[in-house]
DNA sequence: CTGAAAGCGCTTACAG
DNA sequence: CTGAAAGCGCTTACAG
């Protein structure tokens, strides 16, 4: 876990090399106007002799500062999360943030080490992809150390944070309307953990499509699982059980929709004929799927992006109040319904 | 960029509110056994109650020593790439290193230039997914710092390196076979970018299964094109137009693959029946799309643990004999081909 | 515009 | 088993 490596070149060694001062020569490597281009040039040439590299871990230690930023998610095999990563990655790489990764594969334990590693590491800020039923005391240490950060994707009730996300339940709502207007009354609700905030907004709109409808909600046309393609599959299966089996299916996510398709044509189904299906995130494989599917674009890239940006003006402004960005989702009808 | 925190409690807080030096209350915290367990617990006591915590960047300052690991891969959006780094991150996390990770987007410039910042950032090790077309010059600098190192995925021609990868070579070969064995006599290479030895290494089995068949190659239907679906598209909108199209495909990876079914169906074919098609990769999805990819499987979460785990040899072992890892592939029958 | 000295928060010999 | 002091590689006032 430990390794030793070769001496570095010391900047004390490039000063000393260059006949300057040490505090010089830091002046040098920061590009502080205030040393003359002749010096600069001077210094500059016996870096790169010397093969120099910069210590950016004791800069920051002797300036208590920071430039790197911790990036905590659930699941990069998640195609939603691996573009939010994208996004927030691309953003803070582009205003010269490092990022330390840590991935929490949903365990809440594993979460609470990784917040403590980088704390420990000194991130100057952190982006935060909750595991679903964390609670607010550990995410407070965060606030405690004073350490910006910014919620994404799951928003966490008790937590007070800046937090970027998805309309779920508009996006609920569109697509349950959808498979409403298509003359379906018994409309399944498969997929999702039913604790997180992202299903409990599903759920929002789910009702309260049918509630606009006059319809009610046949409870065991509701099914959780884990949020992906075996959650699916395991849930279409049971919920196909039922003597009286839905007539279209709303699908916690694309990945769970895929499980539900494979479910289906298990036991018979042909999925988009016999049984609608609509899903939801838009990854880009679900306009390849069989049938391309019907689903709710929930631009994951820009909730990276936003969340990125979100951090950035936390961590360069010292006032900051806090902030909350909805994105409006996306109804993209396609042939599954 | 920078961000000053609140002061930390240190150590030497600690100790005084427990009434020892600083040395026990760093023995405590690094669990040496050498503390009589009294004394740990007033020390761990006065830890909680101060609210102390570790900083690790002094530490691995002072000893310079580095639990971190960096990670620089191409290209997150690609499933390969993202499963590769579930893998590598997984693995590394249970050995207990912090990961840096950095995002070329398959540019030189910015492989360069995260390559610097990791050393800066005094990484223990680093794996390497490189940019097709790094030179050796830019990654024997890590060399040259005597930091570990490990290649994945693109292997480089001139650079001395523990290496791990996918026989790539035979996945092509048992692909091609495939299409041969079924009939097919003009069977297009689609895909990939024709400098890497990912894409060098698929040609060869390409060629030599036709060599192999008594068949030749026509140039025309060999295109190239970035390793995407937007590629696949192209290149297979470029194949069409010859007056004497090919008759199967066999594709530089599986999201090449969906490009190509796009295209052929936006020009009137039915993919899997008018015109045969292999991918490469078996990514989860690729058994969803329509219809499902017949394909080769190259194990990316296998291919990230193996790269950690040399990584972690190489930075756990001081004398290490440099190691080539090559992960056989297998032929996945579906029905598009 | 440049230099000498102190210090960021730890760990590491060295004594005892 | 514990303590006092030096030092990792930088930056930061403070002088000049």
């Amino acid at each position: 876990m430990k390794h030793p490596k070769k001496k570095r070149v010391t900047l004390q060694e490039v000063a000393k090399h260059a006949g300057v001062s040490t505090a010089t020569a830091s002046l040098v490597v920061r590009n502080n106007p205030r040393i003359s281009d002749k010096t600069r040039k001077i210094v500059m040439n016996s870096m790169k002799e010397l093969g120099y590299v910069y210590d950016r871990v004791a800069a920051n230690l002797r300036s208590q500062s920071s430039n790197t930023v911790g990036v905590i998610i659930t699941d990069i095999s998640n195609k939603f999360i691996s573009e939010f990563l994208v996004g927030v990655h691309e953003t803070l790489e582009e205003v010269g943030y490092t990022v330390l990764l840590g991935t929490s594969f949903d365990s809440l334990a594993k979460q609470d080490h990784l917040l403590s590693t980088m704390l420990e590491h000194r991130v100057g800020g952190l982006i935060l992809d909750p595991v679903s039923g964390s609670n607010a005391e550990t995410v407070n240490r965060l606030n405690q150390m004073n350490t910006p950060m910014v919620l994404a994707v799951r928003e966490l009730p008790e937590v007070k944070s800046d937090y970027v996300g998805i309309n779920y339940r508009k996006g609920s709502l569109m697509a349950t309307n959808h498979l409403i207007d298509k003359g379906h009354k018994r409309i399944a609700f498969l997929g999702g953990v039913r604790t997180s905030s992202t299903w409990i907004e599903r759920m929002d709109g789910y009702q309260y499509a049918h509630d606009n409808a006059g319809l009610i909600i046949d409870n065991n046309l509701v099914v959780d699982s884990p949020p992906t393609r075996e959650g699916g599959l395991e849930a279409v299966l049971q919920v196909l059980r039922n003597p009286d089996p839905p007539t279209a299916i709303f699908c916690f996510n694309d990945l769970v929709a895929f499980g539900v398709m494979q479910g289906l044509r298990k036991e018979g189904f042909n999925p988009g004929q016999d049984i609608d299906i609509v899903g939801f995130d838009n990854i880009p494989e679900s306009d390849v799927y069989h049938p391309p599917l019907t689903t709710v674009s929930s631009f994951p890239r820009l909730t990276g992006i936003e969340a990125a940006k979100l951090l950035h003006q936390q961590m360069s402004n010292d006032s900051h109040e806090q902030q909350r960005l909805i994105l409006e989702p996306e109804l993209i009808v396609r042939e599954s319904a």
